[in-house]
DNA sequence: CGGAGCGGCGCG
DNA sequence: AAAGCGCGCCGCTCCG
């Protein structure tokens, strides 16, 4: 790495009201000191960030609890070091060879903070978060510096704990941004799926003619649709002798009130999951604000906590819109878990097969299977573990095409099944099996376990190779986007500002009005919200970001990370 | 009454 | 079409 030498302020000291920054060394030595009060904090970050060479952290104990409110005031910044986030990182790497003291420090595992919820009733609940008395902030900066320098591989875990804290900025700064929403599209999709809408109680119309075909074809006026026992009994009495009330279980009975229940249960689902109470809720001004949580997954994907943000139904991608003036520009990468798996495992069979931009087309070309969608099932089962079905059928064509790649995911499963610990290719290690785990695997290994015991161990340790085996390839997925997020919002802070912000500028805060800016990110897709005039320059960073990504990973690997990219008014999947 | 658990389904 | 990974949220039911 070159570029000027980083260098660090702690800020810390929240709780008394007084904020205290501490430049150090990228060690932790003391290098200077001062106090500000609170308010006083956007206007110091302003001054360090509008001189500083690119180069310069914060280092923080919660970016959560620090970041949003100086993002109200209309600052941003560069980089910064989230001791909690990279806390649970190194504590359990298995590229850090002493984690003791890391491991000691139990009070960096807390849950995160919420800066919002401070100025509320909760600043001395349980829920207070990771320590910030300067001190402490500066013990664990230190213990986490040497936990690095000390590692196996110092280069990985600092790429790692950049874009980890990078995409805590991120995650914050999309919660401000928000995704621009446009309520008449949304209200005009739920009418047109479900009906006028009720004034009263009621359900809407067409929900409510759905409810009235089963109840007829159930010969029950009376029927309930909504209780999956009391449903299940109606189904029985109705001669559909189903187990379950799911969807695909329904599906395979040939009977009159199975459309119009699916019917029903899908437009129920929009209802209460999508409908006009959501978008009341959580879409009131124009943008769609949920709450991201980085890291919330253990593989380090990103969780969502309100409003269901990884959950949005393509349906309602409409209602995704540009402000006027501006366009939206979306992007994903083409199966981004498989491609990352043939670099991790450098197979080059499975590369070549990547190569054009269809990794399944490739397959089928490379004459492993014969159609797309049995390359894709059987992918997919390699990834997820499938043993039965068309899937596991498939998997040992790949075992004999891509014999690397399959090694890969087959070692991660044998060593999570022996109750071992795998890792992602930058270091973020899998959790240790639980305490029960290893209880029903010490049963079966008694020498009075009954057969039960046996089998009991047997599917416990087949579950968890399962997930080993697919945690190496989600968890260094994660990495690749956040890698991908991290570069493209650095080369979308670098384009100029416009004129004239959009008119919902409120909406989006004093930031993000003039600016193109990161709106969503899902997994392997992110939006970003642009003036029209720079759509082509914003399209050109988000490939050129991916590129980066896959350098910065996996170096020259010759691996095609392609995305398929749209410049448009709304967000509708094609 | 509130919380935990569950079936079900949306997303990757 | 649902075997195989990871989530969050909904409504209902059960239980203290």
């Amino acid at each position: 790495m070159t570029g000027p030498a980083p260098t660090w302020t702690i800020v810390a000291g929240r709780d008394l009201d007084r904020v205290v920054l501490v430049d150090v060394t990228s060690d932790g030595t003391e290098l200077s000191r001062r106090t500000a009060g609170r308010d006083e904090l956007p206007g110091l970050v302003r001054a360090v960030e509008s001189r500083a060479d690119g180069a310069h952290r914060w280092v923080w104990n919660d970016t959560s609890r620090w970041y949003p409110a100086l993002l109200n005031a209309g600052v941003d910044v560069a980089r910064c070091h989230d001791l909690r986030l990279c806390h649970a990182i190194l504590a359990t790497s298995a590229l850090v060879s002493d984690a003791a003291d890391l491991r000691d420090a139990v009070v960096w595992s807390a849950p995160a903070g919420d800066d919002e919820a401070d100025d509320a009733l909760f600043l001395l609940d349980e829920r207070a978060g990771v320590p910030d008395d300067p001190a402490e902030v500066r013990g664990e900066f230190v213990r986490q510096q040497a936990a690095v320098h000390a590692s196996d591989d110092p280069d990985r875990l600092r790429l790692l704990l950049a874009a980890e804290s990078a995409g805590a900025l991120i995650a914050a700064e999309l919660h401000a941004a928000g995704l621009p929403w446009d309520a008449e599209v949304h209200d005009r999709l739920l009418t047109q799926a479900l009906g006028t809408r009720p004034s009263g109680g009621g359900l809407p119309s067409l929900v409510q003619a759905r409810a009235d075909e089963v109840r007829s074809a159930l010969g029950d006026a009376q029927a309930s649709l909504d209780s999956q026992p009391k449903l299940l009994r109606s189904l029985h009495r109705a001669g559909v002798p189903a187990r379950s009330t799911s969807r695909w279980e329904l599906a395979e009975y040939d009977h009159p009130v199975v459309a119009p229940l699916l019917a029903y249960k899908k437009l129920m689902r929009l209802l209460s999951a999508n409908g006009w109470a959501w978008l009341a809720e959580w879409a009131p001004d124009g943008r769609f604000r949920p709450v991201y949580v980085p890291g919330g997954v253990v593989t380090g994907r990103w969780a969502s906590s309100g409003g269901g943000a990884l959950q949005l139904p393509r349906q309602l991608r409409p209602a995704v819109r540009a402000d006027p003036g501006w366009v939206l520009v979306v992007a994903d990468v083409a199966q981004l878990e498989p491609r990352v798996l043939a670099a991790m495992s450098r197979d080059i069979a499975l590369a070549d097969a990547a190569r054009g931009t269809d990794l399944y087309e490739g397959i089928v070309a490379g004459g492993v299977v014969s159609t797309r969608q049995e390359a894709k099932i059987a992918v997919l089962g390699a990834m997820y573990g499938a043993t039965t079905g068309d899937s596991g059928r498939l998997v040992p064509a790949l075992r004999r095409a891509y014999p690397r790649a399959m090694a890969l995911v087959d070692d991660a499963a044998r060593v999570g099944e022996d109750g071992g610990i795998v890792s992602t290719w930058l270091g973020r290690s899998s959790p240790p099996p639980s305490a029960a785990w290893q209880a029903v695997q010490a049963r079966a290994s008694d020498a009075e376990a009954s057969s039960g015991d046996d089998t009991a161990a047997r599917r416990a340790a087949r579950d968890r190779g399962r997930f080993t085996r697919n945690f190496v390839v989600q968890g260094t997925a994660a990495e690749w986007a956040l890698a991908w997020l991290a570069d493209l919002r650095s080369r979308l802070a670098a384009l100029p500002a416009v004129d004239d912000g959009h008119p919902a500028a409120t909406a989006s805060g004093p930031l993000f009005s003039r600016r193109a800016h990161l709106a969503f990110f899902l997994h392997d897709e992110i939006i970003v919200h642009a003036p029209a005039a720079q759509a082509e320059e914003v399209a050109a960073a988000v490939r050129m970001s991916a590129e980066r990504a896959a350098m910065l990973l996996f170096g020259g690997f010759p691996l095609d990370f392609p995305l398929d990219l749209r410049i448009a008014a709304d967000a509708a999947k094609a």
